[in-house]
DNA sequence: CGTTTGTCAAGAGCATTGCTCTCGAAGTAG
DNA sequence: CTACTTCGAGAGCAATGCTCTTGACAAACG
């Protein structure tokens, strides 16, 4: 007698099978760009294209299950190359993170572009995004949390507004920062907004016939960075 | 007898038809993002779609002649709030820009999508509009160039790699800044991308849940940022 | 074992898109 | 008046996302 199969072969098949349509979804990105198209992954795996409803209930989920496990792909490379630093180096924890997303977003730029480019019209985020959307700047402020617990970070006598730092303290208790002040915490977004900012410069190429070298431009923008953030 | 028109009437029936045709593509781009579909602008002037091809060979043609609309809307309407706060005032005349750009940026949403979000798929920029697209970031570094000239912006002493030094003195001739030192006008492209990334996350929604009031942490960000440059 | 239930790929079909081509009407210039 | 150009209309082509029906097959149950 033979034991019964802890997951049908038919479930196993239909996994399979999703894995695969994400996979060519996904080279079709990196090829074509965000115009993705039901019928041609469709064709590339040598099927029709009303089958791809049978796992799919429409292009915006597949385009859903892909901004998912973008955020996700992310989130696992940045917090890995961060967690390779000794905790006490602050300045390149940030680092490190910073040039993990870089790097994240010029090996999948249309990925990238997906997860934090101009919004695809339909469509609206569900609910189960957010989670991995927010693990690298959890991170990031993280990392500002952490210095001020050790005491090396110093924390800015800003005078915040009533609004702001109702907003700062939203998000603390949001991302479950006890120890960050509200304007450290406004620094850490300004820094993430610049980080972002450039890396999307970049990609989108608005920096063409401004900057070559882009490796040593990153660079230089991060120092500054850790200097304003008071991480080095 | 007549004069003779000096435009013909039939250049003139042209040039207002093309105008039509933006300003209800406009409206359909405000309406239902950046999917513009040529027959629906069609639909709405009374037309047939493919007498659209009289006037912009490709959808694409469409698209470029509202970029570049866009982009020259955007730096009328930051130039001339950046005008009008008195010289002297630099900290002042950054925030008026910076708040000029925010305000255009939300009025008008998917042009602000289109010039600086995520690149259309197979859309590459014409030269004509590095022209126009440059305008707003050459009068942010105007400013801090002014700054210097007067004597009240202190230049950082910072020791620029050599490739970064490079691109610097490469933008600086560009953009005809002779007396703004490469350090200061990489932290000026800092703001400007930290500017934009701030922008973009508000339009985009990467701050629903986070932040509020828009405004006020739009402000306090410029606080942080005029104080970075040095300017006030 | 045999029947029922559910899942699957296939195909036809609908409305939509960008774009091309041809045709006749109408305006313009000599 | 005649020759030329420009225009809008319409048909048509190759795509797209999505729906529906049909027939085959596997899993589950009695």
């Amino acid at each position: 007698m033979t034991a019964r199969p802890l997951v049908s072969p038919r479930a196993r098949a239909r996994a399979e099978m999703i894995e695969q349509i994400k996979q060519a979804a996904r080279e079709h990105l990196a090829a074509e760009g965000p115009n993705l198209s039901l019928r041609a992954v469709a064709r590339d795996l040598g099927v029709v294209s009303s089958a791809m409803y049978r796992y799919f209930a429409s292009r915006d989920d597949l385009l859903t299950a892909l901004i998912l496990d973008g955020y996700t792909s992310l989130a696992d490379a940045v917090e890995e190359a961060e967690g390779e630093v000794p905790r006490a180096n602050l300045a390149n924890r940030w680092i490190a993170l910073a040039w993990a997303t870089r790097d994240w977003a010029l090996e999948h730029r249309h990925e990238y572009a997906l997860l934090y480019g101009s919004p695809v019209p339909g469509y609206v985020a569900p609910q189960d995004t957010i989670g991995p959307a927010t693990r690298p700047v959890v991170l990031a402020m993280h990392i500002l949390a952490d210095g001020v617990e050790r005491g090396v970070v110093e924390v800015p006598a800003d005078r915040l507004g009533r609004e702001v730092r109702a907003d700062m303290e939203n998000v603390r208790t949001f991302a479950g920062f006890e120890g960050l002040p509200p304007t450290l915490l406004a620094r850490g977004m300004s820094a993430w907004a610049q980080m972002h900012g450039t890396i999307g410069f970049e990609l989108f190429g608005r920096l063409t016939n401004a900057v070559s070298d882009y490796d040593s431009y990153f660079d230089y923008q991060l120092r500054m960075m850790t200097r304003f953030l008071g991480l080095s």
